[in-house]
RNA sequence: GGUCCCAUCGUCUAGUCUGGUUAGGACGUCGGGUUUUCAUCCCGGAAAUCAGGGGUUCGAAUCCCCUUGGGACCGCCA
């Protein structure tokens, strides 16, 4: 042991890779590189009916994706693979074998029918529900017999009554009194351990030293320390985070709709956003600042920082965080990361790169750039003549100052189709328009924008113009002329 | 029901250890400015009797006790 920190984050591939555990692994990785220590990833998938290989592929998209590497691994093309718990059955077998010897587990023939009216009965009585069935009290002979006479059974720990106390580094001394656990379930059997167990035997092996983990597996810590302390092997030390909360205040979960990662990653939420967003939920710098990149986290990060109550995982804030990243970015980047969400064809990158340029100081999530934008792709738009038609503005006035339009357009050359340029020509009649005696740029820059657009609100009318250019453009004016005349 | 955890604006939170602040910031919200619209940007407002009650103290969000409320867990899931 040379007193490095080592943690890891131990999600279970049941489904795609959840907001809740993407926080845990975050404070994992920044807490272990704070201390400079190494932040481990280990495939929970002991439940060979729920695991399933694409879940587990979500989970290390997810991980990648936000940026949150781990240190170690079996070697993958040039990267590192996860741990799985399913390829290291031998190990946790050696265990559970000498917990049978030893007599601190045994064989439970139990079953569920029988447990489930054990569980109802002391429920009725007030009773915390707990294993107190006769198993235990089965010989060795008679376990040996049993098995051999095909009879299924599980193993199960036998937990001493006892207190067991341990220090959370977020809240302080937790005490259990263990009589009120019961013997809980290690493994299936020989071949198939659980939950409680494995981890246990994998954090020891893996010689972590820091678990960090939901506010949810306090009361599953007393019954690891009982099985490490059964097994002799050195203790961990623990912090439980608070959890991510829906708007009811309960624990975050599909009831709360969809919190996977991919879900997010595919609305258009960038991963720096996510990893700032998440980190201030329950954690915070103790300054006023709150935007931070990942290495800019893992400077200020410290555990004694975290916040003891639950967080909700408030959206608007996240997608105002989101907003902050898209105007800070590079157009190149933030064209390239819209680019699949504009249609592919007849489009070329500088021609795109233009209309991201022209929304990223509207964007939440890259995904709304679709509908947004969708205009300039159109062929026609279709739309009410009332959208033309600013404020107070009449129909013969508007036609009026849309043919005015038209005409000053069409002397505009190609090569002088830029955004300055059409502003330098068409605002000097903007300023005259509307009546003479309160004259409003608005009568005509409002149409001439409906027109491009369609659209109640979007870019102003000359950078959309110079995106569109002079062809499509005219035709544009032309068709508001049209729709104008036949409404 | 049992055990454990938690409690400052609607939300995320600073301040609590080392009592003395107009209880601070941000998101959201409302109003105003810029503006053809939306967004950005700038300015301003409302918003927490610090869950409640009792102590201790000259003084309590901060220390002590009680109560209440909320949550998590109680699986041959993790």
């Amino acid at each position: 042991m040379d007193g490095k920190v080592r943690t890891r984050i131990a999600p279970s591939p049941t489904g795609w890779a959840h907001m809740g555990t993407a926080r845990t692994a975050l404070f994992n990785y920044l807490f272990a590189k704070k201390e400079g220590g190494d932040f481990i990833l280990r495939i929970e998938d002991t439940d060979k009916e729920r695991s399933q290989k694409e879940y587990e592929q979500d989970v290390l998209e997810s991980f990648r994706w936000l940026g949150l590497e781990w240190d170690e691994g079996p070697e993958k093309n040039g990267k590192y693979g996860p741990y799985r718990q399913s390829e290291r059955t031998e190990l946790y077998k050696k265990y559970l074998t000498k917990l049978l010897e030893q007599g601190r587990a045994y064989w439970c023939f139990c079953t569920p029918e029988e447990l489930e009216a054990q569980r109802a009965h002391q429920m009725s009585l007030g009773e915390a529900p707990r294993y107190k069935g006769a198993c235990r009290n089965l010989s060795p002979q008679e376990q040996q017999g049993r098995l051999a006479s095909g009879t299924r059974g599980v193993i199960r720990f036998a937990v001493e009554p006892k207190t067991v106390a341990f220090h959370d580094l977020i809240r302080g001394e937790i005490a259990f009194d263990t009589g009120l656990l019961g013997d809980v379930v290690i493994a299936k059997d020989l071949e198939t351990p659980l939950y409680n167990f494995s981890v246990v035997v994998d954090d020891f092996e893996m010689q972590i030293t820091h678990v960090i983990r939901g506010e949810d597996h306090i009361t599953n810590t007393p019954r690891q320390i009982l099985i490490q302390e059964a097994l002799e092997l050195p203790g961990v030390q623990y912090a439980h985070l608070p959890l991510l909360l829906g708007e009811d205040r309960s624990k975050l979960s599909k009831r709360h709709g969809d919190n996977s990662v991919r879900a997010f990653r595919q609305q258009g939420y960038l991963p720096e956003a996510v990893v700032n967003f998440l980190a201030l939920l329950g954690w915070n710098p103790g300054s006023d600042r709150e935007i931070f990149s990942l290495p800019e986290l893992v400077k200020e990060f410290s555990l004694e920082r975290i916040q003891k109550g639950g967080a909700i995982f408030n959206l608007k804030r996240l997608d105002w965080i989101n907003g902050l990243y898209i105007r800070h970015m590079r157009l190149e980047e933030l064209a390239a990361l819209c680019a699949p969400y504009l249609p592919r064809d007849d489009v070329d990158s500088e021609k795109q790169k233009a209309i991201v340029g022209l929304y990223q100081e509207r964007l939440k999530k890259l995904a709304e750039i679709a509908e947004l934008a969708d205009f300039f792709f159109a062929d026609t738009l279709q739309y009410d003549a009332e959208l033309l038609l600013w404020k107070d503005a009449t129909k013969e006035g508007t036609q009026e100052i849309l043919e005015k339009i038209r005409e000053l357009l069409n002397g505009v050359g190609e090569s002088e189709w830029t955004k300055d340029n059409l502003e330098k020509i068409l605002m000097p009649e903007a300023e005259k328009a509307g009546p003479p005696e309160k004259p409003n740029r608005g009568y005509m820059l409002w149409p001439m924008r409906a027109a491009l657009s369609g659209k109640k609100a979007s870019p102003g009318p000359f950078e959309i113009a110079e995106v569109l250019g002079k062809e499509k453009t005219l035709e544009r004016i032309q068709n508001a002329i049209k729709i104008l005349a036949y409404a």
